[in-house]
Parts: structure tokens; sequence; C-alpha cells
RNA sequence: GCUCGGGUGGUGAAAUUGGUAGACACGCAAGACUUAAAAUCUUGUUCGCCUUAAAGCGAGUGCGGGUUCGAUUCCCGCCCCGAGUACCA
């Protein structure tokens, strides 16, 4: 018999169901190892060969990470509530639930296709009650806590009612709100429950507040910063507006310091690193406080500057149009002015103002503060170049450092205040922090390193300033005004939020009758009828955001069944953190930092014994999709004809490129039966060969339906089976590497396994294996193997193993070997990447089915690989010129002296005089003439 | 603009510590088997020059330079492509 792929593949993926394979315990002799992979969102189109890249890479991990020894947790599940499931329910009407559970049916399905090796009996569907139930408790805990700076660490709310109710806010050090009052302990006693929560409520760290969001009216809801690319929605690309909104937020800026040091523990890609470093955006300087007299004495407008040094340049303080302070400073002979730039800048889109960086606008406020230092007075303007969002929405002018500032000035003719000898303000900024100091009071004649701190010192002793460092990154957004999300599990009482009682939970996300907002503009849980907590109490209608359920689901794996914990202790203690997680680098600012942020939190409450929850990452490519083209011949009006031009030959005809399916092309070759059937009117459709062959153009584009190059790996499973596409997605290149999908070639890796197929059988296909000894060359070949994949597999470079089976398979062809032994441990190296017929041909060899995931990695011996000779490269010069084998054992002198006295050597070097002989033993010989 | 990747045959790629550049495949060409096709196998395939052939010579890892006996690999400068990010004070 032939190599049958798809009877080996469905019986071995049936024998690995029906006899639980892969079931894995939480306790084990074995060392743990866990392999993550970032599960996937169930959209309607399911997989293309795309999306399971690295699924094989993790599976073939964590097969082989079993072959050594590991008890592997390899889990899968569904990120399964989102907005495309919301989407297409508000056009069709179909409930979410139905779609998305018909939905992971098909991802089920082509995943068992491909023969992963994933424990299903930990499934997690983050769109289950028995999982949000969970997720729902989290936030619990979340809004139970405050985050502690003394200790550095969150803390149950508990603590802190205990602090104030003995110390008021009196030496309370806590991450909160800015509007936090400042009382004692028996105003504290004194305050109502109502001003009491309210009070707290600017502590939580899961907090509800009045708060300037990202709001898409398309999309009927609040987006966090990370789904706002460029000023339109990630998902969609509509509109984005600012907009003041009651909110619930997560404080995860208390932890931007620890997210940021926590990046220095963690095995992951440099770039993804960076992105978070760059998201969190610390910078360190210092606040400077400059009073406004027009306000009041103690009025005053707080600036954030990394340049405290430039503070005698200060030429203006210029302020974002949207701050708050805008309208009180503005005199009335500046109104009109100040409001038409107001007005002017709301109407302008964030891209717009992205777009128009180099012109310069502003207005003035007629209004004035203090220089702290100098005590001259300091014009406030407004320029939509100060961003509301960053720091306190307003800074401090610096035209001579900042060319932003320079910029600003010049173009409204603002005085430029040199203040060091070392600038050089030739029509632009100097930024510089060389030279000294001048025109600059304290720090005249100063360095850059010494006059920060004496002016820190000096700002701070008047009041005027301290020492800050200022994050980029903002509290998270965590409602959405929308139907398919985790329903926030709280409940109003006199306006004020109340959490619903654990026991309580889940709070099952009600029925609605259209996923719509409602008419007075409540989301579409306003719809639910009578969902009231207690049949009393009004819900809170948002839901939670995509990121809540896949911000800890990695533990509900551990433990997917409990119904009395997120997971027990005794699995989160036994599985600690994940050891390997791999996924696409584009979770890189949102998903992979909510995680820390919850995951940090988890630890602080005593839940999960790990600071970092994924210890090594790795980010594989995307595929990229590869379109083919044909190219439809032109008439003399310019109208498409029936008749199509092979490449070579279209720059002689007038053509239009179309697309065509890449199913029905191989190797750029159109099949011209299939085109034919393609469309209706391709029926007669004529062609203009070449060598009989018609030639499709090609590019590199996104994998898109309606560009017609999607491929479906059941497609390429259907005919070369699971394992052919297993090896193939490796063979494509390096993992991390992006690359277009090309099923040229895929024929190499079916012959491969083929080849192997025959090396077990005869020439008539019957199983015939040799217990005769191995030979050296045999077990040189194997060993070769053994060492490569393990070599290869630790440091994720699974394309160069498949070239190196395929040498090794071609080497034992060549040897016609044909011996149990060999052939045995070979199924053993092998079956990482290829499961199903290594689980066939070892079955045929005798041993006992579906034990092959359990077998034991052949230990490598380094004597099978040890020559008595090496075949020279002999270069002169640097030039390599010829091969000549000589004995390992030949000390460097040996070797030089048989080299020189060689004929062959000797021709290259006729009437040259040898200037120098360079050996390297076992490498090369150099001859310098 | 900044940051990080990357640039090697017709194509995907390999070269792990500075040591034979192009392994392994695809494609292509020629051949064997076959009535034929498929499958399989064999040979060739970086480019240029020379040659009936064997062989030989020269160039060659984006470009220019450097270090070294020796550079795809290290250093300096430049060009191009991709990703991320962008008025962050």
């Amino acid at each position: 018999m032939d190599y049958q792929h798809k009877a080996i593949e469905e019986k071995w993926q049936k024998f690995w169901a029906d006899n639980h394979t892969f079931r894995v315990d939480n306790t084990s002799e074995k060392p743990k190892y866990y392999i993550l992979d970032m599960f996937p969102y169930p959209s309607g189109a399911g997989l293309h060969v795309g999306h399971p890249l690295g699924y094989i890479a993790s599976d073939i991990f964590a097969r082989y990470k079993r072959l050594k020894g590991f008890n592997v947790l390899h889990p899968m599940g569904y990120d399964s509530f989102g907005l495309p499931a919301e989407q297409y329910a508000i056009q069709t009407g179909q409930h979410p639930a139905v779609t998305t559970a018909a939905n992971i049916e098909r991802y089920r399905e082509q995943l068992d296709n491909i023969g992963f090796s994933f424990d299903w009996e930990r499934e997690v569907r983050t769109s289950d009650p028995a999982f949000y139930k969970w997720t729902q408790w989290i936030f619990t805990q979340l809004f139970d806590a405050w985050y502690n700076k003394a200790n550095d660490r969150a803390e149950p709310i508990a603590t802190l009612i205990a602090h104030v109710e003995t110390n008021g806010s009196n030496g309370l050090l806590a991450v909160s709100d800015e509007d936090t009052a400042i009382f004692t302990a028996a105003q504290w006693a004194s305050f109502s429950e109502e001003q009491q929560q309210r009070e707290l409520l600017k502590y939580r760290l899961a907090y509800l507040r009045e708060s300037t969001v990202n709001w898409c009216p398309a999309l009927g809801t609040v987006l966090a910063n990370d789904e706002v690319v460029n000023g339109v929605s990630e998902r969609g690309g509509y509109p984005v507006v600012q907009k003041k909104m009651m909110q619930w937020s997560m404080r995860i800026t208390a932890y931007a310091e620890r997210l940021l040091n926590g990046l220095d523990t963690v095995d992951w890609p440099d770039p993804l690193v960076e992105m978070q470093r760059n998201w969190i955006g610390k910078s360190i300087g210092a606040s400077v406080r400059f009073t406004v007299p027009s306000l009041g004495d103690d009025q005053y407008i707080e600036v954030f500057t990394t340049r405290v040094d430039t503070i005698y340049g200060v030429n203006a303080l210029v302020l974002a149009p949207e701050n708050e302070l805008v309208n009180q400073l503005t005199t009335p002979g500046q109104r009109a002015e100040v409001d038409a730039y107001v007005a002017q800048t709301k109407k302008k889109s964030e891209l717009d103002r992205m777009a128009d960086v180099k012109a310069v606008s502003g207005a003035f406020t007629g209004c004035y503060v203090v220089h702290p230092l100098t005590a001259k007075t300091i014009p406030i303007w407004i320029a939509d170049y100060v961003l509301a969002g960053y720091g306190t929405g307003a800074v401090m002018a610096v035209p001579s450092g900042d060319q932003r500032d320079y910029l600003f000035s010049t173009h409204f003719g603002l005085p430029i205040i040199p203040i060091s000898d070392a600038q050089q303000l030739d029509g632009q900024a100097d930024a510089t922090k060389e030279g000294r100091y001048i025109n600059s009071g304290i720090i005249n004649g100063l360095t850059y390193l010494e006059a920060v701190d004496v002016l820190v010192a000096e700002l701070e002793s008047i009041g005027a300033g301290k020492a800050t460092i200022n994050y980029r990154m903002r509290d998270a957004i965590f409602g959405r005004q929308r139907y398919w999300g985790e329903p926030v599990p709280v409940y109003f009482k006199d306006g004020l939020p109340q959490l619903i009682e654990e026991g309580e939970l889940p709070l099952i996300l009600p029925e609605v009758d259209k996923y719509l907002p409602t008419e007075s503009g409540e989301p579409p849980l306003g719809r639910a009828k009578g969902w009231k907590y207690r049949d009393t109490f009004e819900y809170e209608l948002s839901t939670m955001p995509g990121w809540a359920g896949s911000s800890w689901y990695w533990y509900r794996y551990m433990d997917a069944h409990n119904a009395g914990e997120f997971a027990s202790r005794e699995a989160v203690n036994y599985w600690k953190a994940v050891d390997l997680y791999i996924g696409g680098s584009e979770h890189a600012t949102g998903h992979l930092l909510y995680s820390r942020f919850w995951n940090k939190f988890l630890k602080d409450m005593g839940y999960v014994p790990e600071e970092e929850p994924f210890k090594k990452l790795i980010n594989q490519g995307m595929i990229q999709g590869r379109s083919n083209f044909v190219y439809r011949v032109l008439d003399a009006e310019g109208k498409g004809t029936n008749t199509f031009v092979s490449h070579g030959l279209k720059d002689q005809y007038a053509t239009v490129a179309l697309h065509v399916d890449v199913n029905i092309v191989s190797n750029d070759t159109l099949d011209l039966d299939s085109f034919r059937q393609f469309r209706p009117d391709f029926v007669d459709a004529d062609f203009i060969l070449e060598n009989g062959k018609y030639h499709c153009g090609h590019e590199v584009e996104k994998m898109s339906k309606s560009k017609y190059n999607v491929v479906n790996p059941d497609d390429i499973i259907e005919q070369y089976g699971a394992d052919t596409l297993r090896m193939y997605e490796m063979f494509l290149g390096p993992l991390e590497q992006s690359k277009p999908w090309n099923t040229n070639g895929i024929e190499g890796v079916y012959k491969f396994l083929r080849k192997l197929w025959r090396l077990f059988h005869d020439g008539q296909g019957n199983f015939s294996v040799s217990d005769e000894s191995s030979s050296k060359a045999e077990l040189k070949a194997l060993h070769k193997i053994i060492k490569k994949v393990e070599e290869d597999i630790e440091r994720f470079s699974f394309n160069t193993s498949v070239s190196a089976f395929m040498i090794c398979v071609n080497e034992l062809t060549d040897l016609k070997c044909n011996k149990r032994g060999i052939l045995h441990d070979l199924c053993i190296v092998l079956h990482p990447y290829a499961p199903h017929i290594t689980e066939e041909l070892w079955t045929l060899l005798g041993n006992e089915p579906g034990k092959l995931s359990y077998a034991t990695y052949p230990a490598f011996n380094p004597d099978y690989l040890v020559e008595s000779e090496f075949a020279y490269p002999i270069s002169v010069n640097g030039k390599m010129r010829m091969n000549l084998p000589l004995s390992l054992s030949l000390e460097p002198a040996d070797v030089e002296q048989a080299v020189l006295a060689n004929e062959d050597v000797q021709r290259y070097l006729e009437g040259k005089s040898i200037r120098k002989v360079i050996v390297v033993k076992g490498r090369i010989v150099n001859i310098v003439v």
C-alpha cells in the first residue's frame, strides 16, 4: 500500500480523541511545562492557512516537550465575546450566542483536522456564563481594592477604610483620582454613607468616573486607547471623537512602574518589549506651578516638563484648547478670538490634526501667569499642538530649546531668549544640554546636571514645583455600550454603584428584542424587560470590553471546570505561569498589557504566585496572501474581450488585470478548464498561451475573499494531508517572519513523507523492516537528526528541522536502510512535526498504539558523528581552490606539511612565494602567497 | 521624523562561535520507465567568459569603504523594503 494520508489521519485523530491521549493531570512526577496559544476569536469566515501557523509551532513544541519527559499543559479555547458577532446580530436578528456557537463548531472541526494535541477537556469560552462568572468575580475584586503606594501593592478596600477611620486622609499614600478630599478621622465618621462611598470610588481599582472618552458614534460605544488607531476605530475604521461620559475605568496607571520593570524579567521579542515601553511612556521631569494673579493668588496652572533647566527661557504658557481652564482665563477682549479657535479645533478630527502638524495656529487668552523664579508676567496662549490628554494639558513654551515652541513663537512674534552659551539659534531651536546657562538667574554658569538639582530644590522650597515622573499611559476605559459582552456585576442604589453578592454571580446576559441602543440612547441592555437587581435596582447597562476575558483566561485552563473558584489554589500553584506563549504581535499593547496588569493585581491579592504571567513569548509572523492575476485583452474601445493573455505576453496587448482564484492556479500556471467554470462569463474564454501554458501574474496582498487568495487548510489537508500541511507551514521560513502563503513547493514536503513511507515498505508496498544491526552510516544519519531537531526546536527554528528531516530520509534511502532500530527512533524524532504518519509507522513496527506521544526522545550519542578524516577546504589568499581529505588526528603543523606536499596544491602555488599558512584544525587551510 | 526588523539564485530559503556561500525544497531543462499520462527515478541548474567536451578563468550575499590570513557574519557611511510609533512637552 502506498501512503494513504486520509485514512491514516482520520484513524489517529479518532484514536487520540477516543483514548483521551492528551488529557493532562494537575499532578505529576514529571516537571511541568505550560504552552499557551493566543486563543482565536471565532469569526464567521473560518480559518485560513495563516491562522494555524502559531498553533502548529506550539503543537510541535508541546509534543516535543512530552517526548522530553515534561507534563505539558497545552490547551485551546475561544475568545467568543466581540463586536463582529454583534454586528452580524444587528443585521440578521440572530442571537450572537447562536452564531458564535456555530462558528466555534466550524473552528473546532478545522483545528481537529490538523491533528493538534490540545487537551480539549479544558476548553474555555469567554462567553460561557461558567467562564464569565469569574471575569465578573475578578471585576468585583478590583472594585473592592485600592493601590497602596506605601506597600507598592493593591490591597482590599478594607485596609483603606481602616486607615481613614483612624487617621483620616493623613498619611494616605494611594493611587487615586486627583480630586480626593482631605479630611480627619472625625470628619470621615461624620460623612454620610453616600459621601463615604463617593470618596472611596476615587480610590477603587475598578471605578466609575466622568472622563473624556473615545466615543465612536458609528459603533455606538466608547473605545480604549489601544482600540483607536490614527483617530479611527481599529475595528471598522470609523471616526472617533472625544466626549465626556460617566464610565467604568481600570486604574492600570497604578501599575505603570511595575509593568515597566517587569519587562526586564521576561524573555520576549525586543520590538514587543519596546512597544510596551513606549505605550507606558515614562518620562522623568518636573512639574512647575505658574500662579494666575487675575484668578487669585492661590490659583495656578501646572505644567510638566522634562527640561526644567530651560525654565528661564519661558516666553509663554500654552494650553490645549480643550483645557478646562481656558474658559475662565479668557479676557473679554480675547473672548471672540479664543472661542473661534476652540470651535475650529473641535471641528478638526484627530486625523486632520495629525496631518496638519506643520501649520502653526493658536490664540492669545489675554491672561498672564507669573514666572515663579523671575516674577515676570508671561502670556497664556492656547494652541492645538498641545494635547489635552498628556501631562496637564499645558506646557511652558521655551522657543530656544524646543522646535515646536520655536515655530509657535516665531509665528506669533514672541521673544526668543537664548539660555545656554552652546546654543545655535540659526532659524531653529537647539535642544542641546551642552554648555553653561546664560540669562538664567540662579543657574547662570552651571552645567545641565548641576542646574536640574538646583532648580528642583529651589522650586520645592518656594512651593512652586517638584520632581515628577509622568506616564503616557492612561487608565483603561472598561465599559462598552454594547450587548455581546460580560455584564458588569453592579447595580445602582441612590446613584451609587454597588456590587452584586458573590453568591449571585454570574450575572447572566439578559435577552433583548434588538441589539441596538434604546430610543433614549441607553445601551442595548436597557431593552431587557424586567431586568432589575432584586426586582428593584437598576443594573449597570454597559458590558465589559473585549479584553476582559482574555486578561485571565490562561488560569481557567488550569482548572477549567471548577465551580467554586476561578481555579483551585493547587492548580494555580502547580502550573504557576505560562512557560511559552505564542501569538501575533498585534496584541502588544492591548491584551498583553492588560493581562500583565490583572496578573499583578491577582498576585497582590494572593490568588496567583507569579508577578509575570508569560515567561517566554514568541510572535509568529503574519501569513500574507499571494494573489494571482489573469490579463483580459481590451478591444479598440477599451472594452474587455473574452480573450486572456499569458503574463509574459501581456505587454503586447492592452489588458486589464483580474484577480483569479489561487486555488485553480498551480505554480502560477492557470488550470484552463477550472477557469472556464470560475465565472459564468468565462465559459468560452480564449487564451493566448506561452509554450502551451497560461502563466499568471502575482502580487502579495492581504489574504481576503475579495482578492481570491484565501487558502483553506481543509483543502490542503484533503489533497496532501495534515502532516504535509504542518511540515509545509514550518518549511516556509522562520516562524517570526511574515511571508506570503504560496502553495508552490508543498509537493516537496509531500514527496518527503512518501519517501519516508517507502523506507518501511518494499517495492510492492508491503511492510518490510529488517532486524539486522545498524551500520555506522545509518547511525550517523540518525544521530545527526536527533541532535539537529533538538537544537532547532529549542531555538524555535522549525524550518531548518524540516530540511534536516529531508536530508536524513534521503541519506537513509540511499543507504537502502530499513533497520528497525533506526526507523523506530526516527519515528519519535519526527513525531512532533508529522504525528499521524509516525503513529501509523510506529504501530506497524509493533509498538503499542498511541504510546508514541509519550515515548522517550532518543539520546544523542556524539560517538556516531566522529569522523577520522576531513576533506579540508584548501584556499589560497582566502579563495577556495580544492578539497584535500586528511586525517583529523593530524596536528596543524602536519596538516600544513601534507597540504604543501600535495601535487594539486602545488599547481596553485606555482611561481609564488608562500608568506603564511593558516591551519584551523577540522575547519580550513588558508595559504597566503 | 524616531525605534525595531530585513535586503543572499527564476522562487521559498540555509549557512548556530568570523572558516568550503546558495544546504534543503520549488520551478525549469534533459533523460529513464510507460502505448500514453500520472507516479517514481537519474542528471543538470548563481551569473559571466572560454571550450566539441573534460576542465579552466573571473565576478558574486543591496551600495561604498574598513578590520582580518579569511567577512552573508564584525565596524563606519549610504540606498531600498517592511513593521511599530508619531506634536508626549
